[in-house]
DNA sequence: CGATAATGATACGGCCCCGTAACGATCGGG
DNA sequence: CCCGATCGTTACGGGGCCGTATCATTATCG
């Protein structure tokens, strides 16, 4: 069942969302960021540092800088893992749920307004 | 003819985009640049530094910084405005409706693969 | 054990971006 | 004309993020 959706109406959708999460004064995530919050949230755990600069085909740095900026804004945390104490398991948090719940309300509620454009 | 879209369905969509958009390398570009950039291309001319600030609700410096590197990039131009020679007007260019053109067809190609869940 | 591999974090120099405040250029009304 | 209002930009100190290289810690295997 897939879901039928013209590029100018996804363009419009987009932007909309966009819009929305700059005026609401949300924290201004680069798609980077995102990416890594989004599948913490939305893939299986555990997440490691190496698992997601797969992933998004990054370098390990650009993973642990984007920890550092999403723990600091208490959207998840890091722990170690007392099995194979190398690895970092990265959870979520309360707020992080939140705030992805709140990203999926607004993509749905702009979705309604988009005509057939 | 609103578009029918669920919260689990609209995070999965997003997540996908932003991971295509990170693994193929495009800028990473912020919320802001993205509402920016979109704005552009998809609303009526003219736009100004003062308009794009309003419509964000952000303060002009924020918009000179993000036509600075958007610029930069080759996705958009500035102009002054002869009528007037206080203004700016922000112009697309041809790279910029490419890239903006390639995110809508990301869009609704990952809208497909979405499926009921 | 000891050597090797693997993990995540850190150091570095550089650039981008922040918010606030001030600036020069330009327009418009008295 | 000139003064005030408006436009976009720049300056400032501070912080985030970049890519590359290196690091300390921990595990694995001979």
């Amino acid at each position: 069942m897939p879901l039928e959706i013209r590029p100018s109406q996804a363009l419009r959708l987009w932007r909309q969302v966009h819009l929305d999460l700059v005026r609401d004064g949300e924290p201004d995530l680069s798609a980077r960021q995102t990416a890594i919050l989004l599948t913490v949230y939305l893939e299986l755990p555990p997440h490691t540092v190496r698992g997601l600069a797969k992933q998004l085909g990054v370098t390990k740095p650009v993973i642990t800088r984007a920890l550092d900026t999403l723990g600091k804004l208490g959207l998840l945390t890091r722990k170690r893992d007392e099995e194979d104490r190398r690895n970092v398991v990265i959870q979520r948090t309360v707020a992080g749920a939140l705030a992805v719940e709140r990203l999926g309300d607004l993509v749905t509620e702009h979705a309604k307004d988009i005509g057939a454009g």
